[in-house]
DNA sequence: CCAAATGATGGGAGCGCTCCCAGTTCTTGG
DNA sequence: CCAAGAACTGGGAGCGCTCCCATCATTTGG
């Protein structure tokens, strides 16, 4: 069934037919309706690879996930990335074309992103700086988003959240309850969310006047294990409170101090960063730098069909909204532990939705 | 660039330059090495819409999961199922189109799953009865592969495990320790999978010749709320076991049994059913039935691509393996707790790896 | 009242491939 | 040494659309 038959059993031209099939404005209402009696009682549906052909796209999304992120798929951060990208593209009528950057395909999903002409434009998520893929993109010039930011070249389209400010309040409501030594479990420091969550921890301290000890920053790598293994490291030290840079390895984290016995929050405050959906769960429930992964998700879409629309604007550079969840694991639940919250009117707002 | 440009580089043909790309035997070695020399230099890749339109097939692989399901993409199942799935597209030199199958799209979406030519066969996750994607699929000729059976048509093709019988494995394991009133915290009882494991559970009551109580069998959903609210309702009955229908609903049991002050395992023995990768770090470690699903991705996408080579084969219906993971929640870890296990010849083996 | 603009429609060309058939060259056996 | 086949190569048709231009009918303004 193609649009030559849509249009001998509608009494019309195939031209006409595609206009209707475009909504075209160029046709009038009573043919329109008659063309659409057809197409809906044949349940007619345009041929995309002959669309794509004729009309130089394909209405589909690119989505590259790395594999290299060892959490990958059981952190459910890409899970809901990923949702909220096919959401939008439903929403949108498009279609989303998914690809695991496998270091051993490396080439072969280079060409099928940027010459196969599969995709109209591609989202990268969580890309390592130097990434070839990343590298072969800033070269070509098919549309693409990144979600999480890429220092050192401000042409780039992107949407993150402020990862550097987010970790600094983080740390800064710790500080505020009076904690004196409180220490940091770093992601992968070969990420820019790695660098910038400790950055912002650093920039915490340093606006307390507090000298930065290196044996109380650690560094990890997002998982369960990880986040376990530095807090282990990290008990000899004392700390007083824990800045984790993912809930993940604050899971890992509140497992190693039950285990070595620290009382959370009395002995140690936790607060993580993500507020995955196992935060409010967790034993202790978990306080949380908040992050809106799913609407991320969304929003690369959106930015990503307006970038294939009009290629030639000022480059988009998206923050999304963080939110300081207060839950037990950091001490400060009015009345529950410890001092009570003081108030700090030079702080800014926590929440920022 | 397209064909006819290296063609024209590489002083040969358009007919013979498709053969080298599509790796056709007819041409000399001479001609091949000549024409890849030119691809290669170009980067030359053939535009995927003009080949899916003169071949008819696309490369590419749908892959539908369905939203209603509302654990979704919190629960770690999806993920590594679609990491599966994609993993194999890579292999194989496929790409996979991810559709969320959102009800107030639903038109939308079995038009482009079916009549848009954008996939050459489908992989459909988690279906419930009466699906009207699968419906349509049913009646129509794309070539699909469910990811679980569907009782009722013995014509479709499917990867799943035995849920029946490693249910009732999992509940004998339980029975095996002297356990007597073994309860079990069921899935959502419109899925099949949810039917099938608690239908495990009753068989291997009769096959002990135990009455089955109506008050130790509660129906939840597969989330982690689910089966807190479950164990809670379960607890005023006193159970000494409880065989729960997925690791994410036995998180919420834990939780439950925990703040109730009931000891796992010395009070209720816990035996999951996933083994997804939070068993083993929970409190305490649980034991479950492991299924590999990322495995039956894997397997999935490759009986899909089986199925699109050869159309007229009978049936697949493919049991992926399970294996009983013994960790400290079901209580018969060797000289930990309780009674030994007791050997039983008349049971079956526990792996079936 | 007629020229010019406006609106609606139809047909041709062409997107970049694959597939088929025909033609050319090179072998090989009787 | 030549016919018959095998091995390789080239060109045409066509996949189902979109886009452009031409055409025809209908308004509208001077």
């Amino acid at each position: 069934m193609n649009l030559e038959e849509i249009a001998r059993l509608s009494h019309k031209s195939r031209s006409t037919v595609s206009r209707v099939i475009n909504n075209d404005p160029h046709v009038s209402d009573e043919t329109r309706t008659q063309v659409m009696d057809v197409v809906r009682r044949l349940n007619f549906h345009p041929n995309a690879a002959a669309r794509s052909l004729a009309a130089g796209r394909t209405r589909v999304l690119g989505l590259v996930i790395p594999t290299g992120v060892s959490s990958l798929f059981t952190d459910p951060y890409f899970p809901l990335l990923v949702q909220g990208v096919a959401t939008a593209c439903n929403a949108h009528d498009h279609s989303v074309m998914l690809w695991l950057a496998e270091p051993e395909y490396e080439r072969r999903t280079i060409g099928k992103v940027m010459h196969a002409g599969l995709i109209d434009g591609v989202i990268l998520a969580s890309v390592l700086t130097g990434d070839p893929l990343l590298q072969a993109l800033t070269e070509g010039d098919l549309p693409f988003v990144l979600v999480g930011r890429q220092p050192g070249n401000d042409r780039l389209n992107f949407v993150d959240v402020d990862n550097i400010n987010s970790a600094r309040e983080a740390v800064m409501h710790l500080l505020r309850q009076g904690r004196r030594r409180v220490a940091t479990i770093t992601g992968l420091l070969n990420t820019t969310v790695g660098i910038d969550r400790r950055d912002g921890y650093l920039v915490a301290l340093r606006q307390r006047s507090l000298p930065s000890n290196p044996e109380l920053i650690i560094e990890s790598d997002f998982t369960e294990a990880g986040g376990y293994a530095a807090m282990q490291r990290l008990l000899p030290c004392h700390p007083d409170a824990v800045f984790v840079a993912s809930d993940m390895m604050a899971m890992g984290a509140l497992r190693a101090l039950r285990e070595a016995g620290r009382r959370v929050p009395q002995d140690v405050a936790v607060v993580g960063f993500d507020d995955m959906p196992f935060a409010e769960r967790a034993d202790p429930p978990l306080s949380t730098m908040r992050q809106p992964v799913q609407r991320t998700g969304v929003v690369a879409a959106e930015t990503l069909m307006d970038l294939i629309d009009n290629p030639e604007a000022q480059p988009r550079r998206i923050l999304m909204p963080t939110e300081l969840i207060i839950r037990d694991s950091c001490g400060s639940r009015a009345g529950t532990y410890g001092p009570p919250l003081q108030s700090d009117p030079t702080a800014p707002p926590t929440a920022r939705r």
